[in-house]
DNA sequence: AGCACGCCGACT
DNA sequence: GTCGGCGTGCTC
């Protein structure tokens, strides 16, 4: 049993912050645990206020004769507070970590500059009596209180921060004047947020194939079916419209609706769609919101004066009176994942969410990702697919060029001959193309261009990678190898790391074309958001023939005058050292094939590959996601990875290059003795991807089970020695815990 | 947020 | 001196 509590007084103001230690009285132990309200004195005055506590703990840094003890248990409540509390409590169950750090996640905003930046000063009296206070008061005496009263005769209302901040006039000085009858101070909603005029509140016209999308949505949840659902829609089959019709369906019923998109600046087109139907009642949280603006829409949600929230996964958070439903939008975007503790998947915390408040949940994509569809073929997730598109456009036509043929046929060039000559088409015939290239997690695997074969791991079936130290490593296991000097399947000596920027396919183009205007899209030219929008809207004005980048390019927006897509090297992606690296790579390849000949011209795309009967490139040519799923799955069921086995990636942190490597191997010690044998793989430590960044030492280990629960002990384990470390003073090791881990580490 | 403490000019 | 306004910092 612990002995003392950290209890945060008052979770809404984040002023208190940081947690306050106190003794837990003996009668009170059994009831107490991290997450429980509980009534403790605070202040000079021993006030009774209410706190969750956050942490339990043996030792305390603080004076223990300061310490008081807690008054009494708080009888469970179910405010807004304590749902949120609970939440946290359930983000650090299921993702590890403190319970604070969860907190700060699920609540998100400070109150504190909501306040400063919204409460005004009124003026309560007239001109005169202003006037004639000022006279009465001595100027060395009251000089705060002067200069306040100066500034209301200039203004009958001045902003708070205003007056704190330029007329450098105290809280206390306020509560004087206020207690006089001077002034009112008023905590004025003036929501900054940019919000939409109101809009037409068009009716989206529904084709035959969306509405009985909806409708069927609609009457498994009136069924009383609570199953969320998977909307599978090809490119362009429109699952925006379905997704506006369910919203309007749950509006009407006086709920509310969450709406996530992988990236807010991607989808720009469908925001305005969003405020063209629904006006003012939504709001858009993203990235560039200032804390106080977020607070805003936080508020607005909490007051039930918002219908519709739109953003990332943090708009997850919400905090709506009752929400309806919760859309989540190409569901198998890589950036539903918190890359930051706790690394948390928007779409397991929607499935909580919905659990917990009798909400929908809509997971729509056109590629969606291993684990939704898994569930749908188990029966866990309704499937909804729409099979048409949009408008009646048709489906590119693919091309898949074998680059092995190109290099026999003496062409070294990123450009197959098939690529070239369509690309001359265009520019004659003044219509324009994509070109991209997949960098994003390949640091440079070994493959042979004479004949495809790419260096993998023996034990991990995932790409190596060339170290500069000469070896191929494998940084799952830590496996290392002698780099071949010639091609184990053929001989060639044509093997090597790959490496291409778009940097260098920009200068060959420009040098075979060089009256073509190309524009170059990649992490150098859009330093800031700004920058990635006016590139794509300077490419949608035919202000450039050819746009080329990284696979940034290849999600969202509609270009109707592109009629060619190409792909440059699609093995780069297949070849990452990671186990989703199929998985990426045709979703990848399958929203670039949907991009081209979205308007009334039929588009054709290209895809360049040492791979070409790679099972991920044949079935993105054809967009067809089971045929891409039925090989896949039996990939990762064979390796024994998700969906069907869970993953969990214990991650060291740590300056100290010797401590980090200890502390991982004491780590993976301790969970082979105390697991039971056979109950889990272990795999490594191995040092990272990346070993060393900004000089702070990586290494991981790997854990795979069956069952989530069984990673849960050993991440228990994990985290006990870390407390153990610490309290010995061992702290320069950190440790990170990421299940399923989707990003490379 | 609320409250105490210490600083500083002004007034008896 | 000491009174009272004012700014600052702490609250386990």
């Amino acid at each position: 049993m612990k002995k003392y509590a950290s209890v945060i007084v008052d979770i809404a103001l984040e002023k208190l912050d940081h947690p306050f230690s106190y003794r837990i009285p003996e009668e009170l132990q059994a009831q107490i645990e991290e997450g429980t309200e509980v009534m403790i004195p605070f202040g000079k005055g021993d006030k009774a206020r209410s706190g969750f506590v956050v942490a339990l703990s043996d030792r305390v840094d603080f004076p223990e004769e300061k310490l008081k003890d807690i008054l009494s248990v708080k009888e469970r409540s179910v405010g807004i507070e304590s749902r949120t509390m609970q939440l946290a409590i359930w983000m650090r169950k299921s993702y590890g970590g403190t319970l604070i750090t969860a907190m700060r996640t699920v609540l998100p905003v400070r109150k504190k500059i909501r306040e400063k930046e919204y409460r005004s000063i009124l003026r309560e009296v007239g001109a005169e009596r202003l006037t004639q206070e000022i006279q009465h008061l001595n100027p060395l005496r009251h000089a705060a209180r002067i200069r306040l009263y100066r500034a209301l005769l200039e203004a009958e209302r001045l902003p708070e921060s205003m007056v704190k901040e330029k007329l450098q006039i105290s809280g206390a000085v306020l509560a004087t004047a206020k207690k006089d009858g001077i002034i009112r101070i008023e905590s004025e909603r003036l929501y900054r947020a940019p919000r939409a005029r109101e809009g037409g509140r068009k009716e989206t016209e529904l084709n035959e194939e969306q509405r009985q999308a909806a409708e069927r949505i609609r009457m498994a949840r009136a069924g009383g079916d609570r199953r969320p659902v998977l909307l599978y829609g090809i490119t362009g089959s429109g699952k925006t419209e379905v997704y506006m019709e369910l919203i309007a369906g749950v509006v009407a019923e006086g709920k509310q609706a969450i709406v996530l998109i992988p990236e807010i600046a991607l989808t720009f087109q469908t925001l305005m769609r969003f405020y063209a139907r629904f006006g003012d009642r939504v709001a858009v949280m993203h990235s560039r919101l200032s804390d106080g603006e977020r607070y805003d829409q936080y508020e607005r949600a909490l007051k039930g004066e918002l219908d519709i929230v739109i953003g990332p996964r943090s708009a997850l958070f919400t905090p709506f009176p009752s929400t309806g439903i919760i859309i989540i939008d190409e569901e198998h975007e890589g950036s539903y994942k918190s890359e930051k503790m706790p690394k948390y998947h928007a779409r397991e915390v929607a499935e909580y969410l919905a659990e917990r408040d009798g909400a929908q949940l809509i997971l729509g994509s056109a590629t969606p990702s291993l684990e939704s569809w898994y569930k749908a073929q188990k029966g866990e997730y309704i499937l909804q697919s729409l099979t048409a598109r949009y408008g009646g456009a048709k489906l590119p036509e693919v091309h898949i060029v074998d680059m092995r043929e190109e290099l026999k046929a003496g062409n070294r060039s990123f450009f197959s001959r098939a690529l070239l000559s369509r690309i001359t088409e265009r520019i004659t015939r003044g219509e324009q193309s994509m070109l991209f290239i997949n960098r994003r997690g390949v640091a440079g695997f070994v493959s042979c261009r004479s004949c495809g074969y790419v260096a993998t791991c023996p034990h991990c079936s995932v790409s190596m990678t060339e170290h500069r130290d000469g070896m191929l490593h494998c940084h799952y296991c830590g496996t290392k190898l002698p780099m071949p000097k010639r091609c184990p399947e053929c001989g060639s000596a044509y093997i090597a790391g790959f490496r291409a920027g778009t940097e260098r396919i920009e200068e060959e183009l420009k040098s075979r074309y060089p009256a073509v205007r190309v524009l170059r899209m990649d992490a150098d030219t859009t330093k800031n958001k700004e920058d990635y929008e006016r590139i794509l809207s300077a490419f949608a004005d035919g202000e450039a023939d050819i746009l080329v980048g990284t696979q940034m390019i290849v999600k969202g927006h509609d270009f109707p005058n592109v009629t060619l897509v190409g792909a440059l090297a699609a093995d780069m992606s297949l070849n990452a050292s990671d186990f989703h690296a199929a998985e990426r790579s045709f979703q990848l390849l399958a929203q670039a094939a949907g991009r081209a000949g979205r308007g009334i011209r039929p588009g054709e795309t290209v895809i360049q590959t040492y791979q070409p009967e790679h099972y991920a490139v044949c079935a993105a040519a054809k967009q067809d996601y089971p045929a891409f799923y039925d090989q896949e799955i039996a990939f990762r069921e064979l390796a024994e990875y998700p969906p069907l086995w869970s993953m969990l990636a214990l991650q060291y942190y740590s300056g100290d290059e010797r401590a980090c490597t200890e502390r991982a191997a004491q780590a993976a010690q301790r969970i082979r003795e105390c697991m039971e044998d056979g109950a889990l793989e272990l795999i490594g430590p191995a040092p990272a991807l990346i070993g060393k960044l900004k000089d702070v030492f990586r290494v991981g280990i790997y854990l795979k089970a069956k069952e989530k629960s069984i990673l849960r002990r050993a991440a228990g384990l994990a985290e006990g020695l870390q407390e153990e470390k610490a309290a010995a003073g061992g702290r320069e090791v950190s440790l990170q815990l990421d299940y399923d881990p989707v990003n490379t580490f």
